[in-house]
DNA sequence: AAAAAAT
């Protein structure tokens, strides 16, 4: 059993004392005292846990000196000269780092694992997004190669590398996440024999094999499918039979659901772990208990818990402000995301605040379709076609799934490399990614869980960067919210004149308000119905549990136009999960009781399994659908006129409504 | 039910 506790005072004292009992502190520790993490590779029969908050370190410090004379030592580390002082990694990496990238100073989760990795303990790292993650596991990786070839680390005239010398995996969940993590290991390898290559999918297969086989490949970073794709072709040459490191980026991700039977089937192709000794390293911002299970599974019994983050902190940014935006509907979406950017555009334009520079995630690719091409046909107003944006200078352009990988690629580095821009996104992008002084992180909707809100706001305040983060929720999801976002330091936003404004009543609005809605009106009219449609198929899959969805979808479908087709279906979903929910209610009442009786009773941590994933985030508390309400009402959108659920205005079913409850204005996130 | 990931 480990101790460990995911919340509450009481689990302070006893992570601290785990912690202590880990982390040894040399009697000749550097008065600077900023972190000095030495840890003794003392033969483990439990993982140690070891937390690095800046309270609990100072504690940790002062008992651990006491019996530091006993414990094996190794040299304080927190600047990355000093690794070349102390002879643990190769020149001609460390130089890249210092003289090539200009990184000194190492940060928390550096000093902690690279230390630690060093001495080939298994090792999952959880630390704040941003912090610098990926050269952490870089480092001790690439010195570990080099400590069984040294004639690795020199760079030689002819290199006689193979693609059948693979040292080193690196996974990462997404394709674009590979590449940056490839380009960023191509560097820290430049003066060295290494060679790095990238396996995913979207770029032709043969290309990378014939380049992998002229070239040669140590460290491999790759996306799940194509990696398996790769290693299980007995033709395509890629072989790591002396496989020293395997790494998961963004772990929690890759041991979650849906691609956690990828990395078994890829571990059934790598050597036998009992022949040929392998470290694994596990990286990422948000480690939820529900995967410790996994990661039990996935690491070596003596592996080590590296925690930058105390536990119950939070893995946000206290840097980077959190605003939630209560919407009255969806139709107010995009005009009040609108307003939001044209605001910060003009103060940006006043030489006020940085250049605006925002990533806006949907849930679902119809939603960003559906948005980008909104803000897209902003600048073709009242102008002609030729007409500036009232964006600009900053440019619009769009990220998913469905776009091709050249695309992709493009879209990325552009903004990557762009001063100002709006970059409408799916969770493509959400985790790992690094473009260069995101200001804004805006969210429409609830994500899909937790870890996914962690990850999209720390797109901001990277490094020693500062940023902001809103997110638009809809008045009815707003219990949803507070369940998933619970203990989040959140603040409530009302500064934003369209967010609750009532858009069938035009006629009463303020010019200013009226202008926006005119024209986001006319921008959403421009658009295709296929888009509109798909948008609100899509955001009819997220709904599930919310208040009134029927009510809002009925609303909404006033200024997207929709199918009668889409409207039948719509309403089956809807049909099928009242049913659903009627019967499941009682049912997930009790469970919640559960539940919670789990979480307290967790105290003294989890031992095993907690048998697979999949409980529900929206559990318990659901409305289900109520009434029915028929549309009325002409707007700026124009639309197609009413196309409401076949309501009779008005007449309401009741049952579940929370019409007349009071919004929750209390946001204890 | 959505996204991502192999052809």
């Amino acid at each position: 059993m480990f101790n460990i506790c995911r919340r509450g005072p009481a689990s302070i004292s006893r992570v601290l004392r785990t912690a202590t009992s880990a982390v040894r502190i040399p009697s000749t520790r550097p008065s600077t005292l900023s972190l000095s993490t030495h840890i003794t590779h003392k033969p483990a029969l439990e993982a140690r846990w070891l937390h690095v908050s800046s309270q609990l370190r100072n504690q940790a410090v002062a008992e651990s000196q006491v019996d530091s004379a006993a414990s094996q030592e190794f040299p304080a580390v927190t600047k990355f000269d000093d690794l070349l002082a102390h002879k643990l990694v190769h020149p001609n990496i460390v130089n890249a780092i210092t003289k090539g990238m200009g990184h000194h100073t190492m940060t928390d989760v550096q000093s902690m694992t690279i230390n630690q990795a060093l001495q080939g303990t298994d090792i999952i790292a959880q630390a704040r997004t941003g912090t610098g993650k990926t050269i952490g596991f870089l480092v001790p990786m690439l010195q570990n190669i080099i400590r069984r070839n040294p004639e690795l680390a020199e760079r030689k005239r002819y290199s006689n590398a193979r693609a059948s010398d693979i040292r080193a995996i690196i996974i990462s969940p997404t394709r674009e996440l590979a590449e940056q993590i490839a380009t960023e290991a191509a560097k820290l390898c430049s003066a060295t024999d290494l060679i790095v290559q990238i396996a995913v999918g979207g770029n032709s297969k043969r290309m990378m094999l014939s380049k992998t086989r002229r070239e040669g490949c140590h460290i491999l970073v790759a996306t799940p499918g194509r990696l398996y794709d790769l290693l299980s072709d007995p033709y395509s040459g890629i072989r790591a039979d002396q496989l020293t490191t395997l790494v998961l980026d963004e772990a929690d991700r890759l041991l979650d659901d849906g691609f956690s039977k990828d990395i078994d089937e890829i571990k059934t192709l790598l050597p036998d772990i009992t022949k040929v000794d392998r470290q694994t390293l596990l990286f990422s911002a948000t480690v939820p208990r529900e995967v410790m299970g996994l990661v039990k599974r996935t690491l070596k019994p003596d592996f080590h818990f590296v925690q930058t983050v105390k536990e119950g902190d939070l893995a946000t940014h206290q840097k980077v402000p959190q605003n939630v935006v209560t919407v009255a509907g969806y139709e107010n979406l995009m005009p009040a995301v609108y307003e939001l950017c044209k605001r910060q555009v003009d103060l940006a334009a006043k030489g006020e605040g940085l250049p605006f520079k925002a990533i806006i995630y949907f849930q679902a690719t119809a939603s960003v379709q559906l948005a980008y091409r909104t803000f897209d046909n902003l600048a073709d107003q009242s102008g002609g076609r030729f007409a500036k944006s009232p964006l600009y200078p900053a440019e619009i352009s769009q990220i998913h799934g469905q776009l091709t990988q050249e695309r992709r690629t493009n879209v990325t580095e552009r903004f990557r490399r762009a001063k100002t821009g709006i970059l409408f996104s799916t969770d493509v992008t959400a985790r790992g990614m690094d473009f260069p002084n995101v200001t804004h992180v805006i969210q429409v909707g609830l994500p899909s869980n937790r870890e996914q809100y962690i990850h999209r706001v720390g797109r901001t305040g990277r490094g020693d960067k500062t940023g902001s983060a809103y997110i638009f929720v809809h008045e009815a999801e707003m219990d949803n919210a507070a369940r998933t976002l619970r203990q989040l330091p959140i603040k409530k936003d009302d500064t934003l004149e369209t967010a609750m404004v009532d858009m069938t009543k035009d006629a009463q609005l303020p010019a200013s308000v009226a202008e926006i809605i005119t024209q986001v009106g006319l921008a959403t009219k421009m658009i295709d119905r296929d888009t509109k449609q798909a948008a609100f198929m899509g955001t009819l899959g997220t709904m599930k549990g919310v208040r009134n969805g029927i009510d809002i979808l009925n609303q909404w479908t006033k200024y997207v136009e929709v199918e009668e087709e889409a409207v039948h279906q719509a309403h089956l979903v809807v049909e099928v999960e009242e049913a659903d929910l009627a019967a499941t209610e009682v049912d997930s009442a009790e469970t919640e009781v559960a539940e919670e009786d789990t979480v307290e009773s967790r105290g003294g941590g989890f031992g095993g399994d907690r048998g697979g994933r999949g409980g529900s985030r929206f559990g318990g508390d659901r409305g289900g659908f109520g009434g029915d309400r028929g549309g009325r009402g002409g707007s700026r959108f124009g639309g197609d006129g009413d196309r409401g659920f076949g309501g009779s205005g008005g007449s309401r079913s009741g049952g579940f409504s929370n019409r007349g409850r009071p919004a929750p204005n209390d946001f204890n996130f």
